[in-house]
DNA sequence: AACGTTATTGATAACGTTATCGAATCGTGA
DNA sequence: TCACGATTCGATAACGTTATCAATAACGTT
């Protein structure tokens, strides 16, 4: 296997220590910094590692250790939501010592990945790890998990999500203040809380308006452009459209307005949209998407603090929800008279 | 350590053995569907593991057996630019069988973390790599490596990375397009060929145009927003300011817009601004940013292809370089007369 | 000079997995 | 009944590192 490549092997720790003439176990301790080395000793084999390039591989430390300082953010595919998370982590982990690892299998997502991924990763590789949309939260791992926005809420797992439900209300009031009154809703997905709270919210804020909610105009968007392709249509290719829709994030929002302009309809004159997350390819669509702001990239960070600060051993509070609100851009308008 | 954590020690391939009553080679063999084991004990076998949710160890596996289909791709840190290829990498992974590794270290970011990061995770871990703006390229690794949009350019390694000088270019005659004379430079990187080239672009299009460079109007910005602080200011606050400003990356460019905003000028009437990358946050800033776009997600899904072909010994070009274009969008105007 | 202390060092056994290879079992044909 | 190949299985040795602990050297004390 891999035949071809240009095989300088590696250089190991028993490299260091023939060259450095002492054995692997003394070279250990100075790559650990650990007492017991002589001054004149700590020096050379130091000399020694930077001249050669060494650096002890992760895989065989952690494998004998089980502390790796690294820490793990295990996302079902890097999407546009779990990159923001991401980066909001990568933001927070500088000051604290630790490394970031971001794994993701191979977009297969089927349900139970998390645990999947946990157990491949933790023990050996990782001292601590988020999970970002979980659907199955168990708590009997090896190492501390902080989970972000999970299928069950605040049960089990320190959890890190936003304001869903405030936020959907706040989406189906800027409509309603707007002068819509048949407004279609298209879900999320189905397992997740923050779609169950999203459309909690929704059918709040139209019974608080006085509005009935045709159920012929909620469908289930799965938050992905491709499983939210078909309900768009259905939700729009009918004789009497909604005037507005609130779709359950962003990337479903993005896809109803992609279907509305195939059907002829223009956004936001003929149908307004409005989505959820604000991640950034809502401001880069076109007309720029109105939506509701999650701040994902400090939920990233605070969920990467929670767990530092698990993985130390401190009390504190294991549950952080973050406020939504509303950003306004040009996909929503008062309907035609 | 981790004294508080509740725990259920991860369960590993010798559990399953001793419930299966089988060895551990046994398990092993069922695992990794080698041939030689009956019909019985394998289905035998696989419901244990199931029961028992068994995933092997990424670790251990890796670090005896050299073979573990996990891709990895490193970065410095986390950024806008380097989600954006990991979103491209991770979209085409999906077909490959393969899982995606993103690894950032602390934020240290010093010169040769490239080597330092791969020599940590290849041979064990990972079967190949794509480094994302590499300062140092070397050739001589355990692993197939490919590099995006690297220090030296197209030399020693594989390596996808777009048109910067093409691009460059483009953005410059379009200030002169718009009537710009005055036009000020706010560079890269200096060790990033990117940042060389986009200057040269820069240089060249003034030249063709008949305009000569002031050169205390050529700053050095860096790529990021801290950096590009305090160039921006000398750049801005002095008696001749440019008219426009060309600053090599989309958060150099934003910051600019900021330091315009906080010396009380406006954009674009008193100052534009185009930037280059287009990362999705230039369309999330105020003004929304005129920059030059690079196909990051499709410079990561290229890399993707291209790792997996080197490692599948298939022979192919090994260089990509994909175009750019200029996006217009409210940060650029005619000067004031 | 004999001793106890303290500083250094290196063998050696794990860690959880896979690769190799010999042993055990089972059929089958002569 | 015996021999022999095919099938199935399990001991055992790696992989590269760290933890433990015994061995040695160096030194000061009485």
């Amino acid at each position: 296997m891999l035949p071809h490549v240009d095989s300088t092997p590696r250089v190991k720790m028993e490299d260091v220590a023939r060259t450095a003439g002492v054995s692997v176990a003394t070279v250990s301790k100075v790559v650990n910094g650990r007492y017991g080395v002589a001054q004149s000793t700590l020096t050379r084999v130091r000399e020694v590692i930077d001249q050669l390039g060494y650096e002890a591989s992760l895989g065989a430390r952690s494998l004998r250790s089980h502390k790796t300082n690294v820490l793990g953010i295990l996302v079902a595919e890097f999407e546009p939501f779990s990159t923001e998370l991401l980066k909001g982590a990568s933001a927070a982990v500088g000051a604290t010592g630790y490394e970031l690892l971001a794994y993701s299998g191979g977009g297969g997502g089927s349900v139970g990945w998390e645990r999947r991924y946990l157990s491949r990763l933790s023990g050996t590789l990782i001292d601590g790890a988020i999970i970002v949309t979980p659907t199955v939260v168990e708590a009997n791992t090896g190492v501390p998990v902080v989970a972000v926005d999970p299928h069950t809420g605040p049960t089990g797992l320190p959890t890190v999500d936003s304001d869903n439900y405030a936020g959907a209300v706040l989406a189906t009031e800027h409509l309603i203040g707007l002068g819509h009154r048949r407004i279609g809703f298209l879900g999320g997905r189905l397992d997740l809380e923050s779609a169950r709270l999203r459309e909690a919210g929704f059918r709040h804020a139209m019974e608080v308006a006085g509005l009935p909610v045709d159920e012929s105009l909620v469908g289930v968007g799965g938050y992905r452009r491709e499983t939210a392709d078909a309900p768009a249509r259905v939700l729009l290719d009918r004789d009497d459209p909604p005037t507005a829709v609130f779709a359950a994030n962003d990337l479903s929002a993005i896809q109803v307005m992609a279907v509305a302009v195939e059907l002829g309809r223009s956004v936001p004159a003929d149908l307004s949209v409005i989505g959820f997350d604000n991640v950034p390819e809502s401001a880069l669509a076109s007309p720029p998407l109105t939506t509701i702001n999650q701040p994902l990239q400090e939920m990233g960070a605070e969920a990467l603090r929670l767990l530092v600060d698990l993985i130390d051993g401190k009390d504190r509070s294991t549950h952080l929800r973050l406020p939504t609100e509303l950003v306004v851009r040009a996909s929503c308008a008062p309907p035609r008279r």
